[in-house]
DNA sequence: TATGAATGAGCATTCATTCAT
DNA sequence: CATGAATGAATGCTCATTCAT
C-alpha cells in the first residue's frame, strides 16, 4: 500500500497522490499493462475517484505525462544556472538532468518509454518538451562557442545536429544508467561532456572525420524473411 | 491480408509468415495492443496454428525479438568489413545499422522500444543484443586507437564508456531518423561520425572538458510530489 | 442549466424544481439512462439533497409519475365540463387530453413510455391513473347513450371495452400527435371523436360487424424460433 | 435455465438461442436492465460467444427487433387470406395479430415498448415496421369500401387516418390483453371491430359527430409545476 | 439547510487460450 | 495439418448512494 488511507483529504491533495501512483504503475508495469484498479488501489483511494478527478485512462496518463515533463524541464533549467560560463551550464544541466531521471525513474520511463510506445498524442506531448530541451541546448552550446571567441555564425544547421545528438545520447545514457546500478548522476555527465568535447577524435590523430564518397554499402543479409519488409 | 492464403506449406516456411505478421503487429500496436487475432489474420492462419507453432503470446514476441536482433547484428557485423582500417569499419558499420533500422522500421520498434517496456524477461533478451554490439564498437575503436599510433592503454573504462555513448546516441540517432522523412542512412552515420570525432570540443578552444570539482549541484524543485519517490 | 441558482429556499419549492428536472430528464433519457448527477445538475442542487428530499431513485421517480398521473386527470376532468351533454364533455375532454399531452411531452412520456416499462411498481402507479379515466369515460359514454334515448341497459361489459378502446386509441395518437409537428390537439380529438362515432361502419353499408364462428384461424409460422415461446 | 446446455453446435442454431434469450430478458427486464451476463446464461453460453456472433449489446437488440418485427408482419399478413373478402381479412389480420402478440409478449414487448424508448435508432427500427402495417390495412379499408359499393374515392387522408387510429388502438388492445388474463385474441379482435365498425355512433342517434367551433378549451390547471413546461 | 468527498457493486467489452473435429 | 467453436479472467468505466462537515 503506497499512501496510508487517510480519508477525507481535499482535492487537490488526493489527486497528486493519484498522479503519484499513476506516475508509478505507469512506469512500472507500462501504459497498457498499468490497470487502474491497481493506480487506484496503489493511491489509496476508490477507483470511482480516481475517475472524477481524472476522467479516464488516457487523461490521467496524460496528466503523468504533464507533470513529469514540467518537473523535468524545471529541474534541468534550474541546474543550469543563468549566471556561469556556458560550458559549466551544460555541465550543471546535464548533471542536474541525470540526477532527475535517476530520482524519478518512473517518470522518466513514463516519458522515455510509456509515452512514445502508446499513441501520437502521448508522443506529441513528450516531443513538445524534447523540443523545448533541445533549443535550450543549442543556444547553450551557441553561447559557450561565442565565449570561447570562436566563430560564432558557424552553420546553425550543424549546432542543431549536435544539439540533437547530445540530446539523444543523454537520453540513452539516462536509460542506461538507470539500469546499471553503481552509476552516479555526476559520472553520466562527465561520460557525455568529455564524449561531446573530445569524443573520438582525441583518440585518433586527425580532427575532422569525413565520409568516403565509396560504397554500395548496404547489403542486406536477409535472415529468414519471406514476405517484403513493408 | 499480408500474405497470399495459400494451404499446406512447410512449417518453416508458415513460422516466418507468422513471425513477420507478429513483428509488423507488435511493431506498430505496441506489445500490449497486438492482439494474437490480428496477428493470426495478417499471416493468413487461424489461431490455433499460431499457438501450435508459437506456444504463447510471450514466446512470439520473444521469438520476434530474437530473429530481429540477430538480423541486426548480423547486418551490422556484415556492414563494418574486416579488411579495412578501423575507423572505416565504424563509419559502415554505423551506416549499416542505419539502413537496417530504416528498412526494418517494426523490427526495430520492437527491438528498441516495445521489448524495453514490456517486462524484464524481453528487456534482458535485447539487453544481450546490445552488449554484442557495444563490445563490437569498443573493439572497433580501441583498434582504431591503436591503428593511429595513439596510447593503446588509456583506462578501458573510459572507452567502455565512450563506446556506450556512441551506441546510445546512434539508437536515438535512428528513432529520429524513423521519424524524420528524408534522413538517409548515410546522413544519419556522417552526423554521428562527425559527432563522435571533432563534436563540440572542436567549437571551442580547449581540447578536454574536466568536471569541477564543486557542487552543490542537485538541489530538487520537488513540484507537488506527495510522497516519497520511490 | 434548468432553474436558476438561487440559495435557501422553502422545501416545497425546491422539491417541485427537482421533479421538474427529474420529469424532463427521465421522459427524455428514460429512467434508467437518467442519471441522479444530472437531474441534481438540471435542478440546481446538490446530489445529496434530492436524496434527502426524495429518497431514493425509486421514490423520485413514483413522485414523478404521481404527480403527472394527478395534472393529467386534473385537466381532463377540468377540460370535461360537466354542465354539457355528456358528448360535448367526451370532446372537451378528449381534446384537453390532446393538450395536455402536447403541452407536457416529457411528463407523457414519463406515464406511457418508462412507467410502463421498468417494473410492475411503475407499472402499477400508471395502471391505477388509467382505471380512473376508464371508468370515467365509461360514464361519459352511458349518459351520452341515456341522452340520446337509446337502450341504457346494453351490456355494461361491451361499453367497458368500447371505453377501453376509445381510450387506447387516444393514448396512441397522442404519442403519434407528439410525434408529428403540426398537429393540433383538436385535430387529434376531431379524429378520434369521427372514428368512435362513425368509424368504418359509415364507409360500409352494414352497421354491425359480427365476427365469423367458423375458424381454425391462427397457424403460428415459427421463423426461426428454437425454444418455447414462454 | 433456458436452453439445455449442449457443447459445440454451428453457429446458426446458437445464434437463434441467443435471439431467444435476448428477446426474452430484453423484453422482461427492459434494454438497459438486461444485461449481457443474464442473456449469455439464459442462452447457455458463454458472454464472449454472444460478442463474437452479435458484436454488441445494440446490434443484439436491433437483431432481436429485426427478427419479432419480421415475425409479427409475417404473422399478420399469412393471416389475412387473400382470397376472403376485405373486412373478413380484416378480421383475420386483426386476430393472427392479437394471437401472435398473445404468444409472444416478450417479442411484442420488445416492439412496442422498449425498442421505442431506447434510442431513434431502435424506433426507426420499429416505425419502420408499423408503417408497413399501416399501410396493409389502409389498402383493405380501402378494398372492404369498395366491395361494399361505397365511394372508393373519398378522401384517401381520411382513410389513412382511420388507418392509424386502427393500428393504434390494436397496440393498446394488444397491451391490455397482455396484461389482463383470459382476454383470448378473438376477443380483442371483436372489439376492435365492433368499434371500428359500429363504434359509438351506434349508441347514439346521429351517424356523425362534427367538432364545434366554440372555444375556451385548453384552460391548464397547472400542478404545482414551477419552471415553464419546456 | 446544504454539500464536497468518497465508494460498493455492477456492466459492456476484449483477449489469450483451448478443445473437438 | 488445420480450424470453427467456445470460455475464464480481466479491464475501463459508471452509477446510486452515503458520510462528515
Amino acid at each position: 500500500m503506497g499512501a496510508v488511507k487517510t480519508k477525507r483529504m481535499p482535492r487537490a491533495v488526493r489527486e497528486q497522490q493519484m498522479l503519484d501512483a499513476a506516475v508509478r504503475t505507469f512506469g512500472q508495469r507500462g501504459y497498457m499493462a498499468a490497470s487502474m484498479d491497481e493506480i487506484a488501489e496503489l493511491a489509496g483511494v476508490s477507483k470511482p475517484l480516481v475517475y472524477l478527478y481524472l476522467n479516464s485512462k488516457e487523461d490521467l496518463f496524460t496528466a503523468c505525462i504533464r507533470r513529469e515533463a514540467k518537473a523535468l524541464t524545471e529541474a534541468v533549467r534550474a541546474g543550469a544556472r543563468p549566471g556561469l560560463p556556458a560550458d559549466r551550464q551544460l555541465w550543471s544541466g546535464l548533471a542536474a538532468f541525470f540526477t532527475h531521471t535517476a530520482r524519478h525513474p518512473d517518470g522518466w520511463a513514463v516519458l522515455h518509454l510509456q509515452a512514445r510506445t502508446h499513441g501520437e498524442v502521448f508522443a506529441a506531448e513528450v516531443a513538445a518538451m524534447r523540443t523545448e530541451i533541445v533549443a535550450f541546448v543549442t543556444q547553450l552550446i551557441l553561447e559557450a562557442a561565442r565565449e570561447a571567441h570562436r566563430d560564432p555564425d558557424l552553420p546553425a544547421r550543424e549546432v542543431s545536429g549536435l544539439a540533437e545528438a547530445l540530446v539523444g545520447a543523454a537520453e540513452s545514457l539516462a536509460d542506461w544508467a538507470n539500469a546499471t546500478p553503481g552509476v552516479t548522476a555526476r559520472q553520466s555527465a562527465a561520460t557525455l561532456m568529455n564524449f561531446a568535447w573530445a569524443g573520438l577524435g582525441d583518440l585518433m590523430e586527425g580532427r575532422h572525420w569525413t565520409p568516403p564518397d565509396d560504397e554500395a554499402g548496404a547489403g542486406e543479409a536477409q535472415a529468414g524473411r519471406t514476405s517484403p519488409v513493408r
